[in-house]
RNA sequence: GGGCAGGUAGCUCAGUCGGUAGAGCAAUGGACUGAAAAUCCAUGUGUCGGGGGUUCAAUUCCCUCCCUGCCCA
């Protein structure tokens, strides 16, 4: 028979901590978060990592355990999340996975096919770009795999790069790779996604944004700053500090910093949206204003109690 | 009360020497298998403040009214 996993998806600021939380406590388990950000120590407030309160009623996993420089990547989560899947199951537990990095619960749910990326290759890569443009790469990849440079466009530089570097590895176009790559595994994803009217979800927004100053963000990036951090390295390059790394060193006000990081968290809302909804193995639990998240953590747990 | 400057997309504004209009931002839709809170793509019909006049034709010119801002009383 296969293990269950129940994994809570949605928009951030749309209340998977907290339906995760009380969904874990019914069902007598843990958390496994799927946050590409929440994995760093020293990003708390930014990132609305849950608070020790939360965090000492229930155990979260992949969270709050690596440094800033510390490279993470997808397949990482993958084969971190399954380990502890493994152990829960193990204790009988079914796992509660919550967190809104598509890519990550894609990774978990599919596999990734295992091309790591390679750190000298990329080097290789980004001076050819800083050299020769987006264009010449682009031209690069279609010269030895014009299948996926037909897929992508010059532009997106990120995609372009790493189709290069699995081909420069393996030798094969990354669209067959994708292709052929499958992964045996005795799991079933009960995968949930929270779903907000956008007004209400919105709204949310802005009000998470003025808690986060209320609780010190600027604090959290000052001392960041401080240690010569700044938004080059990846886990910076994130709403909420990149704007807020502007404003300390004087570019922009702090209330324009404000507006800017409620403004990117909707567009970052909106792409999360895009991805859930694309993947229709994630069952849209609708919320509203009049529906709590305790309940709709309730509506989960019944699902997941008669299958 | 008088003078001046304005009233054009959700916002800030451009423009039409008369042929019903376009930028930025916002917003919306989308792509995305090892950086993904990243990276990238697409989408602009709106009584051009109301009414009247001139004209084949008015958002554009004229009159009038309303509204906003500034200045003078």
């Amino acid at each position: 028979m296969q293990k269950r996993v129940i994994i809570i998806a949605g928009a951030t600021c749309s209340g998977k901590t907290s339906v995760a939380l009380s969904l874990a406590k019914q069902l007598g388990t843990e958390i496994i978060s799927a946050d590409s950000r929440q994995v760093y120590r020293h990003l708390d407030i930014g990132t609305a990592k849950p608070d020790k309160q939360t965090l000492s009623e229930i155990r979260h996993h992949l969270i709050d355990f690596l440094e800033l420089t510390e490279v993470y990547d997808a397949s990482r989560f993958e084969n971190g999340a399954l380990e502890i899947i493994r152990d829960l199951h193990a204790q009988d537990k079914i796992p509660v996975v919550a967190g809104g990095t598509g890519l990550y619960l894609k990774a978990l749910m599919d596999g990734i096919f295992d091309v790591p990326s390679d750190e000298e290759i990329r080097g290789e890569l980004f001076t050819i770009l800083h050299e020769h443009g987006k264009e010449y790469l682009y031209a690069q990849l279609r010269s030895v795999d014009p299948v996926s440079a037909g897929s992508m466009l010059p532009q997106n530089w990120k995609r372009v790069m790493r189709a290069l570097e699995v081909f420069k590895m393996t030798g094969k176009p990354i669209h067959e790779l994708q292709k052929g790559y499958q992964r045996d595994i005795d799991l079933e994803f009960l995968s949930f996604q929270l779903v907000w009217p956008r007004d209400i979800l919105y709204e949310l927004i802005d009000n998470r944004v003025d808690s986060m100053m209320a609780l010190g963000l600027e604090d959290e990036v000052r001392t960041l700053a401080a240690q010569g951090l700044t938004p080059e390295i990846n886990a910076l390059n994130t709403v909420g500090y990149k704007e807020m790394f502007e404003y300390i060193s004087g570019s922009i006000s702090q209330e324009e910093a404000i507006r800017l990081v409620k403004r990117n968290t909707r567009h970052y809302a909106k792409r999360q949206l895009t991805w859930f909804r694309k993947d229709k193995r994630f069952e849209e639990v609708l919320l509203n204003a009049a529906i709590d998240l305790d309940s709709a953590a309730q509506k989960i747990f019944e699902k997941v109690n008669k299958e």
